[in-house]
RNA sequence: GCCACCCUAGCUCAGUUGGGAGAGCAACUGAUUCGUAAUCAGUAGGUCGCCGGUUCGAGUCCGGCGGGUGGCUCCA
């Protein structure tokens, strides 16, 4: 006689044992209709889940009771339309084996193995889609199948799909890697449960621990999205996968602002939006992953990098400068040579020393020894500041009054990306990095990582870039893989933790994601759309001043070893301008715009006062461009508009006359009035200087429509 | 690196079963001189990513290479 507890605190008793949809049908016909599984004392199951002992019981629906949505609903309504897609796929491709299809973030995938011979196009999406829909109109419902570990594996062996094999051995191993539920992960299944999209033994079935809708006809819309490949297991030695990409949702509605928001996305994509605005181009002949900065491109960078400068100065920092390469012994004394070898671009050896060597008849596993073990020397293109930085900190004693140094330096590093990672500026092989190494005591280590998060805090503010998280790496404590003693490292973590703490912005915590020598904090920005973007990192180190046996004089007048901080807030200036291309969508504040100010006569008779108008401009230091081509006014304003100048100083015989110039302002679809020329030269480089905190349109704001 | 897909004018793209390489925008020239999101006309522009193959004939079919996109895997 189970009684079920309702999230309410109501308790409803049945006579015997029934199932969650009965119960929705108790409450009412409303609920009943709307509801798609349920919750069983907290678990996710079913609708026809029956319940036989007392229980917690919550019935999802697309909406909860407050009104928002139920993640649980849409895991349900995608985890159901992967199987119908499965279906689709299955009935299109005979002899395509099923390996694994959970939801995910934004859809829902499955990755399948074709046939020998045979390959799948994004073409015959429209035809997997046609028998989906079908499916779905036949309003088929999800029937759970349960057999016994030995019926479920006889059976699943029958279907000769080594892939569904092993998914039922791994269940019943309790490596269920499509696990949800909070019992799972190391909980075996003592039985294995079998879907069918309709009747069982007639229509599709699929080995899977469910749960699912109701029924097909709940899948209000859907779509396939991509195709991409994936590993088994996620090994690259395994074997590979066909991953088809979809995405569902209960309304159309819903789907189509999905898709709206992706075609936002695109339209930011910092590469479209490069391209038109010529900030940056990637040459093939150049290189993959090295990105030319253009000349607006570099107004952009130059003038983030003078703000960070800025800042790093007020802060005491020292600015260097240090060169590209340095030689391989340096990096073996750090330890990047040999241990980050395949992410290095290949150590550049002498001539001479090569022509020995080839004379020699030796091979390049040879070489390649030598260098590691120094027999041979050669250079190294830097993949990281550090050790540079390290040895001006060397060239000189240091006393602990001396203490912090703090040696900034926009360094340029390069790595060897794998080719597939590779992403327009946000990804790249040849990066200059806001790089900085603070060298201290170790009672100095929490204060100088606050200094840290305060200049990131300044930089984000003024970008308006003003949500963001903190993740604190912490070491894993059954790993042995660290190096420093474990009091050290409760200090270094503690001084991370209580820096993080002082920032007032959420932070998490995670354990095993500390550098091998030392804990890290790292940021993650979310954008004017919502996505994040891990930025830059500040990490502790005990480890570099040790292999470099650095050391400063303290009061006592003995040696000590100083701590190490690098920090790198905005992580790289490519990735850092990249995502800023996304954040602003191109429309610069007018501080960082290449173009600040477009200068639009009205026709020719005005030219000689636009020449004076422009000239004026770029005398206080505003970037401005005259446009003087004989296009119309009309044309000229869609053209600076288009390509995002701030303000437009458009000029005719009435300002000549008056000497004012007629104002727009990028976003706002009209003539905001004229100001005197004077006025607006300094009102847009009061904007300038201040970064934004103050604005041409506060002018306007006071007495709209003053001048018409 | 791996898998799938893609590569046609400066940009965005069309090019049907293998048979004349196209459009819009941009550029250039001319006309137009105009007060707030596209003035009109004309001209020029291509080794259809590169190399090889099949074919009487290849932008189109096949193979290799390069580059890109989406994922996977990585990211000091």
């Amino acid at each position: 006689m189970p009684e079920i507890t309702l999230p309410d605190g109501s308790v409803k008793t049945f006579p015997g044992p029934v199932t969650a949809a009965e119960v929705a049908a108790s409450i009412g016909a409303g609920l009943a209709k709307a509801a798609l599984g349920c919750r069983v004392d907290g678990r996710l199951r079913d609708l026809s889940t029956r319940l036989e002992a007392d229980c917690r019981l919550e019935l999802v629906t697309e909406k909860k009771r407050s009104g928002e949505l139920d993640p649980d609903a849409i895991w349900l309504l995608r985890h159901s339309a992967a199987h119908v897609m499965a279906e689709a796929i299955i009935k299109l491709v005979p002899g395509v084996e099923l390996v694994y299809g959970p939801p995910v973030e934004n859809g829902f995938f499955y990755d399948l193995r074709l046939p020998e011979g045979l390959a799948l196009s994004s073409n015959e999406f429209a035809a997997i889609e046609q028998e989906m829909a079908g499916v779905i109109a036949a309003d088929r419902p999800f029937r759970r199948v349960e057999l016994d570990a030995e019926a479920g594996l006889a059976r699943v062996r029958a279907e000769r799909n080594k892939y569904k094999i092993d998914n039922a051995e791994r269940a019943l191993s309790g490596h269920r890697h499509d696990a949800r539920e909070a019992e799972a992960p190391d909980a075996p299944q003592v039985t294995l449960s079998f879907y069918a999209t309709g009747e069982p033994g007639r229509d599709f079935e699929d080995l899977c621990g469910g749960p699912h809708l109701p029924s097909t006809g709940r899948i209000g819309a859907f779509k396939l999205m991509s195709l991409a490949s994936s590993y088994w297991h996620g090994d690259a030695d395994s074997d590979r996968l066909l991953r088809v990409y979809g995405t569902a949702f209960f309304r159309k509605e819903d789907l189509a602002s999905h898709l709206e928001r992706l075609d936002e996305a695109r339209r930011r994509d910092h590469r479209v939006i490069g391209q038109r605005q010529r900030l940056f181009v990637i040459d093939e002949l150049v290189g993959q992953g090295l990105v030319l900065w253009t000349p607006e491109g570099s107004i952009l960078r130059q003038e983030l990098q003078s703000f960070i400068s800025t800042e790093l100065t007020r802060q005491g920092y020292k600015q260097v400068f240090t060169p590209h390469i340095g030689k391989l012994g340096l990096y073996r004394q750090s330890g990047h040579y040999p241990y980050y070898i395949d992410s290095q671009y290949p150590p550049l050896v002498e001539r001479e020393t090569t022509e020995a060597l080839a004379e020699e008849g030796a091979s390049c596993a040879e070489l390649t020894r030598r260098l590691t073990t120094g027999e041979v020397d050669g250079y190294l293109l830097k993949p990281m500041n550090c050790p540079h930085h390290i040895r001006i900190f060397a060239s000189r004693p240091h006393s602990y009054r001396d203490l912090p140094v703090r040696l900034a330096e926009f360094g340029t590093v390069y790595r060897w990306e794998q080719s597939g990672e590779l992403n327009g500026m946000v990804r790249v092989r040849g990066f200059t990095q806001d790089d900085a190494h603070l060298f201290c005591s170790e009672d100095q280590v929490a204060d100088e990582i606050r200094g840290c998060l305060g200049l990131v805090r300044t930089v984000l503010g003024t970008l308006g870039l003003d949500s963001y998280r903190v993740r604190v790496g912490l070491r894993d404590l059954d790993s042995g893989k660290y190096t420093g003693s474990a009091d050290v490292w409760d200090k270094a973590e503690e001084a991370c933790r209580a820096a993080a703490r002082t920032l007032g912005v959420p932070f998490t915590e995670e354990p095993g994601e500390a550098a091998f020598y030392g804990p890290k904090i790292d940021f993650v920005v979310r954008d004017a759309i919502g996505r994040e973007w891990q930025l830059g990192t500040v990490q502790v180190d005990y480890n570099l001043p040790e292999r470099f046996d650095l050391s400063y004089v303290g009061r006592d007048n003995q040696k000590h070893r100083p701590v190490m901080i690098h920090r790198a807030p905005f992580g790289s200036m490519e990735r850092f301008c990249g995502v800023l291309i996304e954040h602003f969508a191109g429309a610069f504040p007018t501080w960082l715009a290449p173009e600040q100010v477009r200068v639009l006569p009205v026709a020719e008779r005005s030219a000689a006062y636009a020449a004076q108008v422009h000239a004026a401009l770029r005398e206080a230091g505003v970037r401005a461009v005259l446009d003087d081509s004989d296009e119309r006014l009309q044309g000229r304003i869609r053209d600076a508009a288009e390509e995002r100048v701030p303000y437009m100083a458009i000029v005719g015989p009435r300002d000549a006359e008056a000497g004012t110039v007629s104002v727009r302002a990028r976003g706002i679809q009209k003539d905001l009035g004229a100001l005197p020329l004077d006025d607006f030269v300094a009102a847009v480089a009061a904007e300038i200087a201040t970064r934004g905190a103050r604005r041409v349109t506060e002018r306007f704001e006071a007495a709209p429509a003053a001048v018409s």
